[in-house]
DNA sequence: GTCTATAAAAGGATAGAC
DNA sequence: GTCTATCCTTTTATAGAC
């Protein structure tokens, strides 16, 4: 029965490197999550280490499915695709009483000096996300400065998301998160005005 | 030669939380760096944990003379000073080839589940830093606009500041973090503009 | 591919002399 | 307060039968 092994490990690796981070998660836990045992594991990994190489690959292979999708159903307005996908983030806020990390966020803080290949697929997952951000102020066209850097401010974005995140788990309390998007929210406000074309006094 | 035995265990760790994290950290290491051996440093702490209580009580009553100040001197514009800070920030990647952490932030995201103390010590470190800026916020009196609420916006500079170092450093370049400060920039200019009097035509 | 058993090392912490 | 020696647990990883 070999087919899902592999993929077991990845998922019970990914669920761990989530709730307790890299290096509190032992193989140990891994194996008695998933009910195998370690020469299985060896089988398919030279070491720890590969299996957090294929967590990550296994979130950027899965970013649409996985992240956008669902927090983008039923939202088509650009601009709102930005806060609903913020607002998923809020969500798991407050279904994990403000225990939540972005699993990426956490590891690239965590890992001080991670392996270069470990350490590129950090980048590689949070440029992805800067891009899907990055789509939805391109499409939102007019609606903002035309001379607006928009790779620079969905990368603030994400700026947004992940400092809101790390205040809200320290204070425990969503409401630093919320404090945050506000501000965010304010800052598109202004930037949409500023788009409008100039009034007649 | 008791006198210093303590403080040298504190600084020792400071600097190895900083550099590996905390739990990349064993004792050994503090050890080995301080010439000192184990029985002391268990005679002054309980266990590893009650260093780096005492790591996070040096940086929250340390945060004028360690950080402020030095990131200060000659900075007497409130809204100069908030940036003033942030580029003390950049200097810090710069010299560390974007491999620098800001240390609590890298703690908040590293420990899953803190103890307690650690975690409200984290909190009150965020809590100091923020009422700093807020203080600037608020000497930056009807530059910014009145209904502005400062509280919030001194918390969104910490995002910034802690959003742009994790992409910084997950990129290895400061480039990351130039763009989200330029972003923050623009959105206080944009304040700045809507506080002015209004214009006659 | 999966199991059991175990090696080999690292890590936190303690005991007790001085 | 500081030193040496060491215990005990955890953890990563391997060997080899099935």
């Amino acid at each position: 029965m070999s087919p899902d092994t592999r993929r077991n490990i990845v998922f019970a690796a990914m669920d761990l490197f989530w709730l307790k981070g890299f290096n509190s998660t032992s193989i140990a836990d891994i194996l008695s999550r998933t009910q195998i045992h370690s020469g299985s594991l060896y089988h398919f990994f030279p070491g720890k280490q590969d299996v957090l190489i294929a967590v990550l690959e296994t979130y950027r292979d899965g970013i649409g499915e996985m992240l956008l999708q669902p927090a983008w159903s039923g939202v088509s307005d650009p601009i709102g695709k930005i806060f609903a996908l913020l607002n998923s983030y809020r969500t798991h806020l407050l279904t994990t009483d403000c225990t939540y990390g972005c699993p990426i966020g956490s590891l690239a803080l965590e890992l001080h000096e991670p392996d270069e290949r470990v350490r590129l697929l950090m980048a590689e997952n949070f440029a992805n996300w800067v891009k899907a951000i990055e789509a939805c102020l391109v499409e939102a066209g007019d609606r903002i400065p035309r001379d607006t850097d928009r790779h620079a401010l969905a990368e603030f974005v994400l700026t947004a998301m992940e400092g809101g995140i790390m205040q809200a788990r320290t204070h425990r309390d969503v409401a630093y998160f919320d404090r945050n998007v506000q501000c965010l929210r304010q800052y598109f406000d202004m930037l949409e005005e500023r788009a409008k074309p100039a009034r007649v006094h």
